[in-house]
DNA sequence: TTTAGCGGGTCAAATTTGGCCCAGCGGGGC
DNA sequence: GCCCCGCTGGGCCAAATTTGACCCGCTAAA
């Protein structure tokens, strides 16, 4: 028997102590989350009376699965080994495996993981997004192979939501759409972060903020930054997130006549420095010097992004390059769905 | 993720509430045995409290499991879909899915099915054995099949527990050690039954009981009985119940000499008329006519036998021909690996 | 030393449990 | 065909348990 048939069959049966089960599940994983963490801090996350995380815990107590003391509530070792199938169980039982499938299916990606909540009314959400991305990344990962990661908020989470490893053949390289302005920079601390818990190495390019064209031409010749660039360009794993146009045109600064002209031409997305419109079509390509998309056509894409204001932008993201994997929250998958 | 982890995953979260689950499936199951049954009658089956058994009927009845009228409660046509999984849930939530595996294991049977409870205590154990026996006899059929089913109690329930098919090439062979006594007439009355109920043919050989070894010769060259012999030759599935030797031998009434001579020999048990030591060779073989055992080599073999008692006659039964699947109850069960 | 956050204790309110009875109905015996 | 008995679900209420909403003493970090 599947699994979810299993559950299926046990939601028929008693529904009411399948989501206790679920509850208890919900409890471990954000004692996981939080850890050192107090019953209060802990309820009102996961918005449950205290009383019930109390009794929870008082049950996983029994079970040996946490410690209860001064600092808070924290996991036993034996805890750690049921708590990948808690965190599955979790998003089976919120209905998230049927959603992911839903999305496998209409959006043709063979890797789809979403996570419970809003990451645009939790900030949890987001963590858990990075975390989970994380963890599909790191499953991508063996002996030789080149990382590139590309900045934002969502692949900051996911360098501090990788777990420590020692894989000293492994090379992370910032996945830049170009070089010289501070969210470049911003890509380069997130790969040696993500460089250093894997336990190998950073090719990260260290170029003054807003240097002129011909400075960032020059630059490009420098034996080590061309190393970069190749290593980029071969990259067996890419990872990066998802903006919004309007967002991302304010963030950068960009001068009002191109933010008008962006606008104009229906942009509801950003990569790698391009904007594109619904149907994935680059509108404006804001980086004149780099290497454009930055990976090659064998290697793994992965997306990361959360947020029900993001579906727009996430969908035609997928629509312009054939990803691999894409990691996501509920209510963004939600607006996804219900946009196409 | 397999369903035996998910369910140890479930237990280690929080038992009480998977053993709630249990209960509900348990319950769901109990009435289908029963029904229509009444609360009381339903609570003193499963040794539960009165009181839950109201419980959680009143679960089940929510999920539009089951009707409560004045007759009793009574499982709806959608409970019948969840009732194959529920058995199922029912049999690993007590543990009789290792009990099957070490089972299988250990005697290198590889269909094996554990029925909770103890057919010495409980007689309804008996007729679930019989239910499962059936079923399995039943997903071994298919098409033009030849089944010979043997004699003795637990026959006759899997006779009575077999659904109601259309099955019109299926032909039912009373799998007959010799001719000539009662047993042999019982074997008659559970084959036709089986084939009444398996919409099939029933070649049953009618032949009074008692007559003398010349007038049983003659009968063997009747074209009819001739017939009926080879097809059970070449029976496809042979089932048969496994009878404990001294049993066996005071309900045939042997002469007294030949009670005295199996007893010594150390006979344990009896199938098809021959009686068999504890390493499976015949110690005493009851017909002189007949075809003894009465299966051919491609044959599937079932066995079906309950009762901690016939541990040992049921060990011996297996060590003597390679069987296909073993039904039996949790007491058996358990008294075949403590004696292995 | 202060302070914020922790587990645990407490106790009334709410809910569930346990045990019993009741009126009704259906099937088996006549 | 009819009646009667046994079993049915449901009602009921006290006992037991769980829940909810606090407070308290402690500890570890600031």
């Amino acid at each position: 028997m599947h699994d979810g048939q299993l559950l299926a069959l046990m939601k028929c049966l008693a529904p009411e102590q399948v989501e206790q089960i679920g509850r208890h599940a919900q409890v471990l994983t954000g004692i996981d989350n939080m850890q050192p963490v107090g019953r209060r801090a802990l309820a009102g996350r996961l918005r449950l009376p205290e009383r019930e995380v109390r009794t929870i815990a008082a049950n996983l107590k029994d079970q040996g699965l946490l410690t209860l003391d001064a600092a808070g509530m924290q996991l036993t070792p034996k805890a750690d080994q049921v708590l990948p199938g808690a965190r599955d169980l979790t998003r089976s039982l919120f209905g998230l495996h049927d959603l992911e499938d839903r999305l496998s299916k209409a959006l043709n990606i063979p890797y789809v993981l979403v996570v419970a909540g809003d990451a645009e009314k939790d900030v949890q959400v987001l963590r858990e997004v990075g975390r989970a991305c994380a963890h599909r990344l790191r499953s991508l990962l063996s002996g030789q192979k080149t990382v590139a990661i590309a900045g934002g908020s969502t692949m900051m989470e996911t360098a501090r939501g990788m777990q420590f490893a020692s894989l000293p053949e492994v090379t992370v390289v910032p996945a830049r759409g170009g070089m010289g302005n501070s969210i470049e920079t911003q890509a380069n601390t997130i790969a040696s972060e993500l460089a250093r818990r894997l336990g190998g190495r950073c090719k990260a390019i260290h170029v003054p903020d807003s240097l002129d064209a011909s400075a960032l031409g020059e630059m490009l010749r420098l034996p080590e930054v061309k190393e970069a660039m190749e290593l980029l360009e071969k990259a067996d794993v890419v990872v990066h997130g998802i903006a919004l146009a309007d967002d991302m045109a304010l963030r950068r600064s960009l001068p009002p006549s191109i933010v008008q002209r962006i606008r104009e031409n229906g942009a509801v997305g950003e990569t790698f420095g391009d904007f594109f419109d619904r149907s994935g079509h680059t509108v404006y390509r804001m980086n004149t010097v780099g290497t454009g998309l930055g990976h090659n056509e064998k290697s793994h894409l992965i997306a990361a992004a959360a947020g029900a204001r993001k579906a727009p932008a996430i969908i035609a993201a997928l629509r312009r390059e054939r990803h691999d994997s894409l990691i996501t929250d509920e209510s963004a998958a939600q607006e996804i769905l219900s946009l196409l």
